[in-house]
DNA sequence: TGTACATCAGTGAACGCGCGTTCACTGATGTAC
DNA sequence: TGTACATCAGTGAACGCGCGTTCACTGATGTAC
């Protein structure tokens, strides 16, 4: 009861279900979902059109798969764990954030543009087991953090915190957008320390402790 | 020399040509550009299939029009002239911008998305005479406000505008792009004034004169 | 003024193509004897 | 141990469909006489 395995898999410990998905999220990491067809996922996988429909339902549930490995891998690649409430400087704390957030924000957008009338697939994600969307994520923790150290006193006790969230991460949205939109400008990658430093500090002279 | 008119304007002074565009601007305003056909534009605007192809080189050119069409539409409904620097305080005019911002954003973003992977319209669009994008009109006129402010005094001379003006606008992609990604999430309509009073006041805090 | 013809924008069936998906067939492996 | 058979994941040609686009034809209008 163990039919021929695909050449493809023939030689790893990887099912073909598994080779399929990390397929179809090397080739959402390179050039997005948009214009993404099965026979491309297939090729490159190196196995046959049809194959897909042993293992999932329709493409959609295949990119689904995908899209999820490719958050959680773009999670993983912003970086260790984010600051801790109290560590180093509010300041420069934030500075890592909005790092960590442009890096996460520029990998996943464009994954996430081409499926923007394509609800479906977006909806199957969000019903996989454990799923996350990245965005929210980066929300949460970067709130969480802000609300800690108003706690600690030092971030304003009459900060807004949502309103300085929302800014912070908006800019990982314009950056990210400005350059699908004109590949001719600045990559997000491209951010400079002074810009960081520029955006940040004008956030938190907007919630630092008066007279901080 | 003047063959029929089609049925759809031949009770109107609009040229065929204006139809299709027109026609097409509503349908982009409508539900994107995501998924748009030349067969719905044309039974859309009650021509043939075909006649688009005497008027326009081919679908992206008559998207390009059409796109441009949509962008000054948005532009003029957007509202009248912004606030001018000098005039009222600086925070009231910079939720006036915000609030034009995000519903600039929210009418232009979701016709923008679906071409996303099809960078040729947007080639297009960039050459057509008098082009402009309504992303960077806004960014240019708010960068434009804050320096007159600035050199009137009501702005901290050592701001960073540019980056006060990345934050502002950055609010915009974050509100339209949540609700797209998730339409449970609130319509960037939905943004109350407490919301924009909250982010103008970050914002402003971080960018006023000391002591203002 | 009336009639035959030329013009050409508009029409819509049809074309070629690429897509997601299906399914009759293949062949490597496990089992029966 | 050796041979015939059953299993079923993998294969890839083929299907149906919708897309952008084409083109032979239509018919309302202007012109010639």
């Amino acid at each position: 009861m163990s039919p021929r395995r695909a050449a493809a898999v023939r030689d790893g410990d990887r099912s073909l279900r598994e080779h399929l998905i990390a397929t179809a999220e090397r080739l959402i990491a390179e050039r997005g979902t948009g214009g993404l067809t099965v026979r491309e996922i297939a090729r490159a996988a190196g196995v046959a059109d049809g194959v897909l429909y042993n293992h999932f339902a329709d493409k959609e549930e295949l990119l689904a798969y995908a899209l999820h490995a490719h958050v959680r891998a773009a999670e993983a690649a912003a970086g260790g764990p984010p600051p801790e409430a109290g560590s180093g400087t509010v300041e420069a704390n934030l500075r890592a954030y909005l790092t960590r957030s442009v890096a996460l924000h520029a990998a996943i957008l464009p994954a996430f543009a081409g499926l923007l009338h394509q609800p479906a697939v977006l909806a199957r994600l969000a019903d996989l087991p454990g799923s996350v969307s990245g965005r929210q994520v980066v929300r949460a923790a970067l709130t969480d953090y802000l609300r800690a150290e108003q706690r600690l006193g030092r971030v304003a006790r009459r900060a807004r915190v949502d309103a300085a969230v929302t800014l912070l991460i908006g800019v990982s949205h314009d950056l990210v957008l400005t350059h699908l939109l004109d590949p001719a400008a600045p990559a997000p990658a491209g951010l400079s320390e002074r810009d960081v430093s520029d955006l940040v500090a004008t956030v938190w002279r907007g919630i630092a402790p008066t007279g901080g």
